[in-house]
DNA sequence: CGAATCGTAAACGGAAGGTAAACGGTCCGT
DNA sequence: ACGGACCGTTTACCTTCCGTTTACGATTCG
């Protein structure tokens, strides 16, 4: 079941819709303003945005922005204007597809399937199909591979990186970090993993605001998702 | 197995209902006066009340209005009395059925079948299959699923729900928790609380007028049903 | 009705996190 | 031993996060 959320103010649109694309495997969530869109965005996740143009209080564009500021979600901009320049731009502010009003709303379903089928994110990931994690330890080389290229670590990043991986999917605590990594002196400062942190970031090219491999649990430390 | 409280004081009639229901795959908790009932509604969780309206130390109509009061759990009331305005008090009151004394067993089955029916909730969910709770903990990632679904917390949600589990369908007060969660300062206000179980009740998509996981106790707290 | 309680949007501010830059110790090769 | 490359550490500054308070509407109680 893919999850979708829907901005339109037209309420009454958004329930046909919904129970339209409800028959097809895709359940929405549905808001009629902008600002509760966004909200919606960080406290829960989504496989893809309909996104209505014409809304009250912020403007549809700059709703696409903000939306791509926070998640690379993908986004349909749904719009009864159909000129070529607000296509062109909602494009251009990070929208996956432009579908102007009125749609048939099986052309709807076709695009967001095929969205879906694209990015591989049609919210059922076939049976337990596991896929290779991108970070993989070497035990014989002690080299750190990601996506099948070796990494070029220093002492500390390589510390923290290898003792992160054997602590997958754990939260590990920057204390944990200070006396279990040789490379970095117990009486440091804290502060030191969090700069080391951030050059490993750098490498594995994590965005810190929407991290893949490392992200951060405000109070407590990190945790590696390989 | 259906769970119903009983509360009767001819306790020969209840052991023999009781008995009786069970045949049924009704399980029945009996007690005698409507103090105890209430008691037992707050730390247990029920499908069905079954309430007589002649009871010693309370109006048994207003036992049906304070169970209304901290549950929307059905209400079958039992009475000898079958004048027409009682049972349209007592259906106004909140009860969602009115059988006069005497009655034939089989009907009170029928009854409560089909008011389980309704409401789908008969308790009975195939053979032994087990119902999964839809809230999880997993204390070594430190992380809280929600139907399967990791919760992104923050540190005073992941303190708050997390105790809650641990008191599950406890009655648990803004004071436990101010005192239990270390997110949590000991001299905030006890407002604060509403606030975050409010930002929990948003992820959870529980809807704080008829709520499925977190219930408010008015003057008491909060309960939750994982 | 008024008073108490609850729900939650909005705003605030202190604390935590990200990271560029500078600093300084260690290890080389020459 | 000298100078420089390397890299762990500290510092400083900025951004983001989130617990808390406030305010107001809705609901409930007596």
């Amino acid at each position: 079941m893919a999850k979708v959320l829907m901005i339109e103010d037209d309420e009454e649109l958004a329930e046909i819709l919904s129970e339209y694309l409800h028959r097809f495997n895709i359940e929405t969530i549905n808001v009629p303003d902008p600002f509760l869109g966004l909200s919606e965005l960080d406290t829960h996740e989504f496989d893809l945005v309909i996104l209505d143009l014409s809304l009250p209080g912020m403007d549809g564009l700059e709703v696409c922005e903000q939306i791509r500021k926070r998640s690379d979600v993908p986004i349909v901009i749904s719009s009864a204007r159909s000129d070529l320049t607000d296509k062109i731009v909602g494009l251009e502010k990070g929208a996956d597809d432009y579908l102007p009003k009125p749609y048939d709303p099986r052309e709807l379903v076709a695009r967001i399937k095929s969205i879906l089928r694209r990015i591989g994110r049609d919210g059922q990931r076939g049976e337990d199909e596991k896929k290779e994690a991108d970070l993989r330890i070497d035990s014989d080389t002690k080299m750190i591979y990601f996506k099948n290229e070796p990494l070029h670590l220093t002492a500390a990043e390589y510390g923290i990186l290898s003792y992160m991986l054997e602590h997958a999917n754990e939260v590990v605590s920057r204390e944990d970090l200070i006396y279990s990594v040789d490379a970095i002196h117990e009486e440091s400062s804290l502060k030191s993993i969090d700069v080391i942190i951030s050059r490993i970031r750098h490498k594995l090219s994590d965005n810190p605001k929407h991290p893949r491999y490392i992200r951060s649990v405000r109070g407590l430390g990190y945790r590696l998702t390989p």
